[in-house]
DNA sequence: GGCGGGTGGGTGCAAAATCAACTAACTGTG
DNA sequence: CACAGTTAGTTGATTTTGCACCCACCCGCC
């Protein structure tokens, strides 16, 4: 269902294939959702035959044929009333955080590798954020559009330094 | 496979019917994991069939018998290879960073509305998880259990706040 | 000439998660 | 006495997700 509303999301901004949409998933849309091509090819399927979207084929020499999806009107309504449907919030998941919480079976060195392990692939991340951030930054602020994107990623950088902070403190403090 | 792994965290701490892990998940533990109740069930079977856990009924009078299920040898073992095993990552996922993503379709008032009302939803959740601190607090340091059972509570209310700020963030300079 | 990587699109299957009911008996409140 | 809530567990259906494959053809490189 959320899947289903980002990628009306995405063909809003311009129509695309299948494998484009993977890409953005990949790269721009990576810090708050990922999904699997063969999960975006179904939701995608699913999008057509519920009148949200349309497909037109559009021959490539060379390369295979680009099955262009297009929003359609009823598509913008339903997008429309996901965003004005009042704020989502799915329930808090983190494996991690789950690991932590039982990691007193460990003894003092295997918590402490557990812990450092986490912060760097959190290093990793905020700085792959970062370095994402880098390239719009300033022409951001510009039209709200883009504005609120880079805000999302500004979003999940505060995360990101938050946790490493948390973790930073609970490997000082950690008995 | 996660939730295996934190109901036999659960069964560690001590033996449990499939309800009162339910309710675990919801109060102690929802702060980064919840479950359906059939899907409790379900996996409890599972770890049964598998031997990392065992039952035994308890009769009760007055009330429905007690499945106490109790962690085996097997299921310490699995539950130790899997704090071991390194620091999982999930990948991010937030349907409403998804509805700020897209929220240029709305007008100016819908998009103030929605960071508005998640802003509430989140100070609320935050309120909740300080009055859960509350009750931990002094005693926690003590020993490493409570220490980090604490920590992974003071995590969600890093999270928390880090949101709020961002909260306010956006809405201040939204163009 | 073969190999890796990119473009583009799929299928099949299994596990994980959610939704909605339903059983069945007890307890407290109005 | 009726009704809501608690304790305890179960079933069926459906959706969502993830993993592993598969097709076809292109390009550039060694």
């Amino acid at each position: 269902m959320v899947l289903a509303r980002l990628i009306l999301g995405l063909l809003c901004l311009s129509p695309m294939t299948g494998y484009e949409l993977k890409k953005h998933f990949d790269s721009s849309i990576n810090h708050f959702w990922n999904a699997d091509k063969a999960q975006i090819y179904r939701t995608l399927a699913q999008l057509v035959d519920q009148g949200y979207a349309t497909v037109r084929t559009v021959p490539q020499s060379n390369y295979p044929d680009r099955q262009e999806h297009h929003i359609t009107e009823a598509g913008r309504e339903v997008l429309n009333q996901w965003l004005s449907s009042g704020a989502a919030r799915s329930p808090e998941r983190d494996p991690f955080m789950g690991q932590v919480f039982f990691a007193a079976e460990l003894e003092r060195e295997g918590i402490e590798q557990l812990l450092l392990e986490r912060r760097q692939a959190t290093q990793y991340v905020l700085d792959d954020y970062l370095s994402q951030r880098e390239g719009i930054d300033m022409r951001a602020a510009a039209d709200r559009r883009s504005f609120l994107m880079a805000a999302t990623l500004d979003h999940a950088i505060r995360q990101q330094a938050a946790e490493l902070e948390w973790l930073d403190a609970v490997l000082e403090h950690l008995p």
